[in-house]
DNA sequence: AGCCTCCCCCGGATGC
DNA sequence: TGCATCCGGGGGAGG
């Protein structure tokens, strides 16, 4: 499950690799042909796969940026910029090959739907095993206004106040925190794993009603989710079940982690318990969160 | 207009 | 071996 430090890893990764080349061609796979035949829209959004296989054609990517959990691939062509928006869902990941047979991994491999010839001869290949990323051709932020809504970057100076104010609000003040934290229009690429994270190194009970939190305990715990993101980024991200970094690449922070999948409390070796809040699994340790 | 609830998208993993 | 069930970011539909 990618969150904001295994994107960040991605593009760090990808940057070098790709930034002032030149896609020559795009191929998608008959899979996402199939899925919009049928009405679907399977990983391309808001275009039909052969007119997205034209837009992008030819166009040079100028900057690689993480934004959130998405990375836009900043393009140009004779002077105009678009922007190639792509989320990795639960289990995108990209490569940068000679030969798609490079590929090792089976489950990816198998799964390709994306593949970008570039000028240089590379191929910039974009695999997808459950098919929840996405890849969407834009001309600016606004022609997908979710993107409009999101948190700023939790590192910017303005992001600890936004998501006070928005912690303030009546819609998000009676929610439980956990879901408040993952939430992208209050905190940007915080998931489960690290909102898991920062919520047991407060001993803050994940079900705990936002409103209940006084202003000090939010800021604390903002701070928390940033150490955390950090400490994950210096790791290079959690590798756990479908997340890689570019060409299979793997991060080290699932070893540091304290309680996401943990069985057993690492402080008090009580057992934890799991409860489902805003529809996602939530582990805690019951004696030491509260 | 904005909020809420429901539902969808998938294949791998798990369990019976 | 075969089948049903579960999981989950994010957004779209409809109330």
């Amino acid at each position: 499950m990618p969150e904001l430090p295994e994107v960040e890893g991605v593009v760090r990764d990808l940057r070098p690799i790709v930034e002032g080349k030149t896609i020559e061609s795009v191929s998608l796979s008959d899979v996402v042909y199939t899925s919009h035949e049928a009405g679907k829209q399977a990983i391309v959004k808001n275009a039909k796969p052969s007119q997205f296989e034209l837009l992008v054609r030819d166009m040079k990517i100028d900057k690689l940026e993480r934004r959130s959990k998405y990375i836009f691939f900043h393009l140009k062509k004779n002077d105009e910029r678009f922007i190639l928006v792509n989320h990795l869902g639960m289990s995108g990941a990209w490569f940068v090959v000679n030969d798609v047979v490079e590929i090792t991994e089976e489950k990816f491999r198998k799964h390709i739907h994306a593949i970008f010839t570039l000028a240089s001869g590379e191929l910039l290949v974009y695999a997808d095993i459950r098919r929840f990323g996405e890849l969407r051709f834009i001309k600016e932020l606004a022609d997908h206004p979710p993107l409009l809504k999101m948190a700023p970057e939790p590192f910017d100076e303005s992001a600890c106040d936004f998501f006070l104010t928005q912690s303030e609000k009546p819609k998000f003040a009676k929610k439980a925190i956990k879901e408040v934290i993952m939430d992208g229009q209050v905190i940007s690429g915080c998931g489960n794993i690290y909102a898991t994270e920062a919520l047991f190194k407060l001993f803050i009970h994940p079900g705990r009603v936002t409103s209940d939190l006084n202003r000090e305990k939010k800021m604390e715990l903002f701070q928390m989710i940033c150490d955390v993101l950090q400490e994950s980024i210096d790791s290079g991200g959690s590798t756990i079940s479908d997340y890689r970094s570019i060409n299979g690449g793997a991060g080290t922070m699932q070893h540091r982690l304290k309680m996401y999948g943990k069985k057993q409390c690492v402080i008090c070796e009580a057992n934890t318990e799991s409860i489902v809040i805003g529809g996602r699994t939530s582990t805690y340790c019951p004696q030491c969160q509260k």
